[in-house]
DNA sequence: ACCACATGCTGAATCGTGTCAGCAGGATAG
DNA sequence: CTATCCTGCTGACACGATTCAGCATGTGGT
């Protein structure tokens, strides 16, 4: 701080040439500018000696780019996963020399519109516009003309690009999970869509009932409940009170998983001895239970990777959706064929 | 971007008046350099008119100082509720008119450096040193001499700013909500201190001794086990084989408290009717079990907020540790006294 | 001997802002 | 009438980089 930093005069000065030769060298115009290759060296062992690092603001108030990438987000945290969307995002950031800010709005658009407007009077060179939930925005008019990623959203008219889980893909492969162990008896969906604008309930029970009827065995029904431990508690408990005894549940997501684990354990029901369950979102809570529940993963990371890279990226960002594959966590909750009694 | 925004030199223009008074006007230094109230007016409503908004780089180039805070973590994401710590830290710096980047480094001290490096690249005005773990740190040589502060760590030096969560206190406010609810029986500690550099579970158990000492109920004993479901359910499952009938247990984070439990229902207990049970780390997952588990609630947001208000602060840096108290999450896993029989 | 051309480099303008030193002109003092 | 002071403003340099246009020098062709 209190020492005056090297500057590109310094550099130039220690390897006997001017300014504008050294600046070539660092901008990779040497080739091009017919710079001797001795007179390169000169310079790069300068830079060397000297530690000379580029004033990035500097560089920005003659470039008007700043390798930085605004995260803009509803809930950064409170998703216990969607935080790993800024990993994936920092990661992909760090490979392209760049730097992540965010911002969370907390679903407040004032508060939204003011990180919005930080953002861009710090010249970053592109926005991810994300959401903790799957669903479909209104992108605020600030960012028009920005360059700009959706992430597990889209906006109504398309004109953006998004990225989205493959959901229904996801969801074929949680029902080809079953069917490779050879569930028998009937499947039934625990959970169902709960908010208006989301998006990822609708797309997971097409994909199962498609898978299903394929299989030629219909989904049985469907256990309506909130997404929450408790409420796919009290809704399967219920439902198992009236007699039924499922060959396997599909359930919406971990919470809901837990809370029917909670009521298939009041019932005496074993899994996957007695019930075959998987499940959604692939958080960790899958892997603490007892057994571990298969569970069709949100790939928050490859998002936040993919947005980043997108927006670093020299391509053109064209609007169109972009699926993103779901892997599959996988537990302990549904029976092994290969050693169906261990 | 294709249209040339609005400088200095057009609401100098518009105002007619100097680039030099216009920018006095607009650092609040109107009155020590004498500008008339109405030549203040004829700037301000230049600047409203024409939507001027001041080039952050230019003025960094000049001041040296960018309105940002880095936020340097081992790991931002994998942790559920570390993140919220960014939410807190976002928050703070919105509040200041400042910005946040992050860097994670996932325990890579080559990452790290390239992270520390790109930051100060970047001249932030502070850097927000935080681990995911509570643990002492061996801090960088490169943030010497940097506005910097430690969260959910300590160097052994102690020559940095430090938050640390009030272990201890919060440790004895476990035990008085298991006092209060007048449990009976013995009280027993569930997992131990799994990491060398880890300091949460020492001032945790120091914390739990010294309060059951003070109501004169020494600790009953501690059954060990590594800090996660499964190791607990196990430990906890062959502890009760042998026997042993507790009151109540201290689990010393949340996912200890899943395993627990669900040893617990192997055995035919209930919680709380016949065994108590409180926690450590407030996440949500104490909430999702059945019936919702008391835990003590690691202040991530508090943290996040704290170090970002003091780095964006105009008060002196000093190295001294700060312990941020932790809050109760309450839940019905203890007996509540008004109505002991629900 | 002359022009054309390639080679290897440099001078100077520019990005938008902050800020020191100083300048006109009127008021006041001696 | 001159010297001094205050009021209200402005000129010009600096921050550290990028980049266009141009300037010597050598080299080959006719």
């Amino acid at each position: 701080m209190a020492v005056r930093s090297v500057t590109l005069v310094d550099v130039a000065r220690r390897a006997g040439v001017s300014r504008t030769t050294a600046s070539y060298v660092l901008n990779g115009r040497a080739e091009r500018m017919r710079i001797a290759p001795l007179t390169v060296e000169r310079v790069r062992s300068a830079v060397a000696e000297l530690g000379y690092r580029p004033n990035r603001s500097a560089q920005t108030l003659r470039t008007s780019t700043t390798s930085t990438i605004g995260v803009l987000s509803d809930h950064v945290a409170s998703g216990h996963y969607a935080s790993s969307m800024l990993t994936g995002a920092s990661a992909a950031a760090r490979r392209a020399d760049h730097l992540v800010v965010i911002g969370e709005s907390e679903g407040d658009v004032d508060l939204e519109a003011l990180h919005i407007q930080e953002m861009l009077d710090r010249q970053v060179d592109g926005i991810v516009y994300a959401r903790l939930v799957t669903s479909t925005v209104i992108v605020p008019d600030s960012l028009r003309d920005q360059r700009v990623v959706l992430l597990n959203c889209v906006d109504e008219q398309r004109s953006y690009p998004a990225l989205l889980p493959d959901e229904r893909a996801g969801a074929r492969s949680a029902v080809e999970t079953l069917a490779e162990a050879g569930v028998a008896g009937d499947v039934w969906v625990v959970g169902d869509d709960p908010t208006p604008h989301a998006l990822a309930g609708p797309l997971r029970m097409a994909g199962i009932r498609e898978a299903l009827d394929e299989l030629g065995t219909p989904l049985a029904g469907v256990v309506s409940c909130p997404w929450a431990a408790r409420d796919a508690h009290d809704a399967v408990h219920h439902w198992l009170m009236s007699g039924v005894r499922p060959g396997a549940l599909v359930c919406l997501n971990d919470r809901v998983a837990m809370g029917a684990y909670q009521a298939l354990a009041t019932h005496g029901l074993d899994v996957p001895g007695d019930v075959s369950v998987v499940s959604f979102d692939g958080t960790e809570l899958a892997t603490w239970l007892r057994p571990p529940v298969a569970s069709v993963e949100l790939p928050y990371t490859a998002l936040g990777e993919l947005a980043v890279e997108a927006l670093t990226g020299a391509e053109e960002l064209t609007p169109s959706i972009r699926w993103v594959p779901m892997g599959l966590v996988p537990g302990r909750s549904v029976p092994d064929r290969e050693r169906p009694f261990h």
